[in-house]
DNA sequence: ATTATATATCGGTTTTTTTCGATATGTCAA
DNA sequence: TTGACATATCGAAAAAAACCGATATATAAT
């Protein structure tokens, strides 16, 4: 775990708000998994453009800033077919409130 | 709170370093309240000077850091004569830890 | 009053981050 | 296999942050 490199993912307010909205992907994405067939249900991901559309941000930027929180850890993807999904590590982000609560 | 000023001000290795040396200032600040009549006792509190000569920054930058972080709501400070001591606003860390617990 | 010391602020340079459009890559559909 | 679409990567311009030395300000000591 790379502390700044987290820290650093969470200090853009985009990227912040992507981080949240995937806490409840159905409320914020409402389109969620409209790719994808049922019995390949990526639990909690969304894709990139799904993702970009709200972001308001170009395509790049998205890309960039998604593959950015990836690397911190706080996302994981999968990719189907010619989609990206992308959803929270929640394990990774637990660990992180937990150093954060013990270490800062 | 502003959390991402928080976490920009958290996303820089000596910024992160200060804070956490502030944990147990009598540990990495021996000289701790030299200057200080026990009186006065600045709990917790170390003197720019200090922390500038274990930062091994310039006595600007340092300056900077600590007013930034001040800002964010992670350390307060005290005047004492000429010097100036900081200490960590525990309180405000702890809400921001409760922060990244719940909306994170 | 003058000098010394601690910290803050100013002004500017260098480095990093942001952000984009263009292009490359990978996948699907016809 | 060609064309369409999703995403990733590249290269560059603009904006922001890092960082310093110089200077200003405030306090203290002589």
């Amino acid at each position: 775990m790379k502390p700044i490199d987290i820290f650093k993912a969470l200090s853009n307010e985009t990227r912040l708000n992507i981080l949240q909205w995937l806490k409840e992907p159905e409320k914020h994405f409402p389109k969620q998994g409209a790719h994808l067939p049922k019995e390949v249900s990526i639990k909690g991901g969304v894709c990139v453009g799904d993702i970009q559309e709200k972001a308001k941000a170009s395509q790049s930027t998205v890309s960039h800033y998604l593959s950015m929180m990836q690397s911190a850890g706080l996302l994981e993807s999968v990719r189907y077919g010619q989609w990206t999904y992308y959803r929270r590590n929640e394990e990774a982000i637990q660990q992180i409130a937990d150093y954060f609560k013990t270490e800062i």
